[in-house]
DNA sequence: ACAAAAAGGACTGATTTAGTCTGACATTAA
DNA sequence: TTAATGTCAGACTAAATCAGTCCTTTTTGT
């Protein structure tokens, strides 16, 4: 179906959200999450990934929140996409443990390398388009 | 998770097959799932979608079966993913059918439209990928 | 100490996907 | 006529994925 999941759009939402109001300081799962009517705890963990990817810090604590780790034009989609997306291929036999199974008593090579170019493309849509082209 | 359905997969397998052997006349559906190790009733499905989309054509009865309806040059890959997808759009409110319901309470429209630049700059690199290329 | 906040694991329920099976029907070459 | 083939539709299962919730722990400012 080629659609991106919840926590995608949750993780650009919140995103968008924190570099509309860096300067401010940090954002709280719960602010983010009542802003814009996302479920806190899912908001919550894809804010963890983005953490996790060094797309945002994290404090801790009370007046504890989240904060972009970079500025709004030097963060890609695809940056922010990665960081709650497991797969991101168009087809399974690109993934890093496409070791064999699938492909290989599968013909599916038949067309593999073809649109390995196709995947190409699409990761540059994504590469190429930054955080501040969303805001 | 952005992945092409497998019916996807099979559709593209299944116009690339026709296309290597467009002049011998015409491919079966049993054929092709042999070929390719595709299971028989998909492969048939898959193919009734695209005589419905006017990519392929069929024959009845014995020595039937399909073929191209137009030279691989003249089919994008757009075409034969639309044939056997229902959608093909990155977030759900760009659907055809997204009245209300999805976007209208929730704050999904803080994102939607610079999504749609995403999504035709998708769309494009399908559109402009012709089933020649990927023989 | 307490409250606010992140971190993270376990779990459920819904949806989607892939695939199978069945059966009735239409067409056509031999 | 008969066998091979396509057409069409529905029911069904099994597995995978997704979305969402719940609960507990850790950290930290006041």
């Amino acid at each position: 179906m080629l659609k991106l999941s919840k926590k995608a759009e949750y993780a650009l939402m919140a995103a968008k959200y924190m570099a509309l109001k860096n300067h401010s300081g940090f954002s709280t799962a719960k602010e983010i999450s009542e802003s814009y009517q996302i479920p806190y705890q899912l908001v919550a963990k894809v804010l963890q990934n983005l953490v996790k990817s060094d797309i945002a810090v994290s404090a801790k604590g009370v007046n504890g929140g989240f904060s972009l780790a970079r500025k709004a034009n030097n963060i890609s989609l695809i940056d922010i996409i990665r960081a709650v997306e497991t797969n991101f291929k168009i087809v399974d036999c690109m993934q890093l443990n496409s070791s064999s199974a699938d492909c290989e008593h599968f013909d599916c090579c038949k067309i593999k390398d073809p649109l390995a170019e196709v995947q190409r493309k699409i990761d540059k849509v994504f590469t190429e388009t930054l955080l501040v082209q969303i805001l």
